[in-house]
DNA sequence: TTGTGTATATTTACTGGTCGGTATACATGG
DNA sequence: CCATGTATACCGACCAGTAAATATACACAA
């Protein structure tokens, strides 16, 4: 995005392929598990080439998240976009997908939360703020999403469904049983109906969603 | 619990003098990042000492989590209990009572989770395993508890119930946000006045439970 | 075309320090 | 004496990061 690096082989920059290395093996070990001499090697390089193009370890890390930021983005909205039926459904296709993914035994969790959660001690971490920026922005584009269709209370029901995911990344991973994750999708799906602006397929009611004023007075988003 | 060990100094024993240091550390620094002899010096010993305690490093972990299933597991059941009102106000009471603590400079989130997730590479290791029945346990005192309020599908509330929770530990860590928490208790409290056999304060309607069908479908727990 | 300067890119070899774990000896109390 | 602890000193492996040399590519001048 910045620096332009000339090729080396067929295709990659070095930068890139280094930030592949990372990625592969932060995600499948660890960041603290991993050291740079691995990293260096995996990627075919020297140490001293890596410290060429990352100042620290702490920026390689860095890169390893910020590459996967857009690429997990686009997941999640193809997940959503590729499931037939109503709002519910579709919110509930993304946590169904990722069932499916979840159930390779390569898949380690969610690598943004699993970072966050080893480097804790450094809430000030360059990675740290990425990963945060990343869940933002996804619900930000589930706030946007529900509130383009009409329902009140999209910013905590967003909030509501990241939860549910977040939720669902660190349950599975300890438990490693992705049912968790269909049990997650009912949920949400199940909150996304009650929070629709026209009753559901249930029998009508008066009102169209009277659930929704207990939540709202514990919830009015303190910052 | 198992061996008597003597005592050392006032009241405690070596061995708990140890996993004490331990669990300071590794909870505020993560395991990775904390050296057995870093522990030692906490602890006021030498790590020589310490391997004569603790076969190895591993042991050790697994004591530091060993040692916080029964006092978490206490402190959410008196979060509950202390909270007045009915089923879903209770439950709502124990992500209040976690929003406050989150907001203590020194919470890093849960430890259990955060340990899974460090080592998510060694899924066959002792401190998964007991992080794992730990959170079992909390989500069997859930389904039993909502069981004996007549709740049909317990089962999978009380999962639900652990997702919302999980999902604030991950969020919140990742955000220092504790407003999550109270998002979370909001949804928690929502899902289960929705799954409750009386119809709460909303109009009664015909039948007690009419919106479980599309979940138990989705989700018959495929293990 | 050839030579030279310069920035980019990469190598080998190495630093001081920490890691988990241990060998050996010494203490102390029954 | 002997079991239970504790202390000093050490192990090889690995850690993040660096020094210095060099290879490569391209710009511009003779």
């Amino acid at each position: 995005m910045s620096a332009p690096s000339p090729k080396t082989r067929e295709g990659n920059t070095t930068r890139e392929r280094i930030v592949a290395a990372a990625a592969k093996l932060f995600y499948a070990e660890g960041i603290r598990a991993v050291g740079v001499d691995t990293v260096a090697e995996k990627a075919g390089i020297t140490k001293r080439t890596l410290y060429y193009h990352f100042r620290s370890k702490d920026d390689l890390v860095a890169a390893y998240l910020e590459g996967r930021d857009q690429p997990n983005l686009a997941l999640f909205r193809q997940w959503f976009e590729g499931t037939p039926g109503a709002l519910p459904a579709k919110v509930e296709g993304i946590f169904l997908n990722l069932a499916r993914a979840a159930r390779h035994p390569k898949w380690k969790g969610c690598g943004f939360l699993r970072t966050s959660a080893e480097l804790a001690n450094l809430p000030g971490h360059p990675a740290i703020k990425i990963g945060a920026a990343h869940k933002k922005k996804f619900e930000r584009w589930l706030r946007d999403t529900f509130a383009e269709a009409g329902i009140a209370g999209a910013d905590e029901l967003a909030r509501q469904m990241l939860l549910l995911l977040d939720g669902s990344f660190a349950v599975v991973l300890l438990h490693r049983d992705a049912s968790y994750m269909e049990t997650a999708g009912a949920a949400a799906a199940r909150l996304v109906a009650a929070a629709l602006p026209h009753p559901v397929s249930v029998a009508r009611t008066k009102r169209p969603t009277p659930r929704t004023g207990r939540a709202s007075q514990a919830n009015s988003a303190p910052r």
